[in-house]
Order: C-alpha cells, then structure tokens, then sequence
DNA sequence: CGTGAGTTTGACCAGTTGGTCAAATCAAGG
DNA sequence: CCTTGATTTGACCAACTGGTCAAACTCACG
C-alpha cells in the first residue's frame, strides 16, 4: 500500500489503469460477477499487484462510485432557475442523452447497482440524490404553476427523463440488436425532443 | 432426475418451488451472482435435492426465461391493427406499466441480463423479438402516414414505453426511496397517459 | 405389509475466488 | 554505484461454488 505521501509518477498511472479496468468489467458482469483477477489482467497487473493499490475488491467499487455518482448528477445540477423553462428542460434531456452516449459503460455500472435492490447505494441515494430531486422537482412545479410549462407531476417528470435517456445506454444490447444498421443515437435526439416538446409546450 | 413419464405431485410441487425462488434469487443479484445453495434454501430444498429437479443453474435459469419472455411480450402482440390508434397504444402502455406492478421481478431479471448484455439472451432476441417490433413498428408508421397519431421514430416510440413502464420496476429501489410515502404506482398512470396522449394525438 | 420407484441427504470433489506474505526486483537520489 | 523505499510476483490459504454419488429414506400401490 502506498505511504500517505504524494503520489509518485507509476502510482498515478497503475491507480488510474485499475479504476478504467474495474469500471469496465465492473460494469459488463456487476460487481458479484466481476473477479478481482479479471480487473487486474485488464489492467495489466498481477492480482496481488493490484491489491498492493487497493485494499479489497470492494474498496475499488466504492472508489468507482464515489467519482461516478458526482459527475453523474452534474446535468441534473444544471438545471438554471433563471433560465428559459422548456429550454432548460430540453437542453438538459440532450445531455443526459449525450451521457448515455459517451459514458455507457457508468451508466451500466450504476443501473446495475440499482436494479439488484442498490445494496452499496443507499446511503448516498438517501442523502445527496433525494436533495437535490427535491429541489429540482420543486423549480419544475414552481415553472408550472406560474403556467410555462405543462402540469405534470415533476419527480415523475425527471425519473421519465433519466430513463429514456439511460435506456440507450443500459439496454444498449437490445437496441442495437432491433434497430439493425441504425445508429440508435442519430434519431433518439429528434425523438425526445420532439417528445418532451409536446409534452411541456403550454396549452394556453 | 424424474423420469420421462407424467410428473408426480411432489415434482410438480418441488419444480415449482425451485422456479419461484429462482426467480426471487436471480432477480435480485443476477445470475452470476446468485449461487445454487441460495435457491435450494429459498426453495426449503437440500442443494443436492434441488439438482435432482435440475440438471444445472443454468437449466433453471434457462427455463425461467423461456417462461417468462413468452408473456412478456403478451402486450405488445395484443396491439391490435383494427383499434383506434391512440386507445390502442395508450392501453399497451397501461398493460405494460400494470406488469412493472405485478411482476417487478421478473422485469428486473430481464433487465439485469439486458444490461450484462445478453449473453445469454441474444439469440432469442435476435429471433422471436426482432420479428415482433418490426411487424409493430410498420404498423405504427402506417398509422402515421394515415395521420391517425403524430409522426415519430416507431422504434424509438416503442423504446420509450418499455423504457418508461419498466423503469417503474427495474429502478424500484431508487424511485421508491426519492417518492418517499407516496406510492410510484398511484401517479404513474396518469402521468403516462398525460405524455402520450399530448404526444401522440394528431396535429391537425 | 412388502416392494420398487421416487425422493432426499451427507460426504465429497475439483475449480474458483478474495486476499496474504515473504522474497525478489526496480527506480531515484545521494 | 549503492542504498532505501517503492513496486512486483510466485506460492499459498481458507472459503465458497457447482456438481456428483452412493446410501438412506419415503411413498404409492398391489
């Protein structure tokens, strides 16, 4: 285990190829799934190389979580009081679609986590998550009440977001599969767009 | 093993108790991650016992799916080409938003091995399924093109429901921590039928 | 109540897995 | 080049896992 210091220039590199590892086969087989061994060839260390980086397998899940969950709820934060309500509801759908685009694999790693019943979640859930679901459903039903958007039921509202947009990447297998040749992702933007237009456009 | 003559009572009860736990087991921490002693004790079966009923874990979790994937599409092949349009549609996502309800397990045993992706699964996919959404997804474009709905990508509209109903199950755990005394299921039909309705109905 | 098929189990096995440890190797500063 | 701390590894261990097997038990039926 390296001492308290700073870290030198090999532990930077083997602690960033073990965390890049375990996030892939973390996230293709779950954490029950996933060998210590697996991640460690896919690192490109020896098994007992990479617990001289990390205490346990589970120490490099939590590690993973850690810095997944934070950047995971960066679109949701974004969300501007000040700004143009349907506009700012629009814009954030398109990045979270993007998110599922380019970061499929922590996508996978936490949907993962969630459906077996989210045992090494809740904590976190429960805490920073449930914060800020409430203060965002609460500037959408604010942006309803004075009538810009369409009434809806708000956290119903952003759990539909979350999963339409996840959906490309968790159930990317099955996407993929059914749409054949199509890029799933040339034609889900126009879609959700158009959806979620006309879902919130008021009817005066 | 049983022989090939018609089961006993004990079987038919034993067989029975092993699917259901399976289903409890499997669901919940996947199939890697479930082990056979798990399921024989949830089962009240001795682990030998249990694979006196079964050849394997993975004949068990073989036949669960057979099982299940038949009914799970029951609702889509229900979408009847001599219905009105919207009703139709609307129906097929309150028959599917009714079995994220009833059968929340066996959606997240679909999904875990969707999110994994599919090893196990790809070929029924490829086949039974791909057949299916094809034959929907033409008879959705021809609604369209008769201006009988909106226009929108027929797959990514069919995505968006089994996106939306199942994530009621599959995310359980994180909808039901951040709705906290409300229940998911009392706002969530309402809520669907509100989305598409307004987006789906015709734009004259 | 006896008998043969159907059912159950304890003991066991081989392979896998998370994790340890002492010894070997390497890298950088003096 | 040499020392010291950082890094790497082969050998190992105990727990767990899927699966086997022969022996024991139970049940329905004549």
């Amino acid at each position: 285990m390296p001492a308290d210091r700073a870290p030198t220039r090999i532990q930077r590199k083997n602690r960033a190829a073990i965390l890049e590892a375990a996030l892939d086969v973390f996230s293709s087989h779950g954490f029950r799934g996933s060998t210590v061994d697996q991640i460690a060839k896919a690192a490109g260390l020896s098994k007992p190389n990479l617990l001289y980086y990390f205490p346990s397998k589970e120490a490099i899940f939590n590690e993973l979580m850690a810095g997944l969950l934070d950047t995971w709820l960066d679109p949701l934060r974004a969300l501007d009081p000040e700004g143009e309500p349907l506009d700012e509801i629009l814009a954030y759908v398109q990045r979270k679609l993007q998110m599922s685009r380019d970061f499929p694999r922590e996508s996978r790693l936490y949907a993962n986590e969630i459906v077996q019943g989210a045992p090494r979640l809740h904590d976190v859930i429960a805490a920073d998550l449930n914060v800020l679901v409430e203060e965002k459903a609460q500037l959408l039903q604010v942006w309803m009440d004075a009538g810009r958007i369409n009434r809806a039921h708000p956290k119903h509202l952003l759990f539909s977001i979350w999963s339409l947009t996840q959906h490309y990447a968790d159930f990317d297998a099955q996407v993929r599969t059914l749409m054949g040749d199509e890029d799933p992702f040339d034609a889900a933007p126009q879609y959700l767009e158009t959806l979620y237009r006309r879902m919130l456009t008021p009817i005066s």
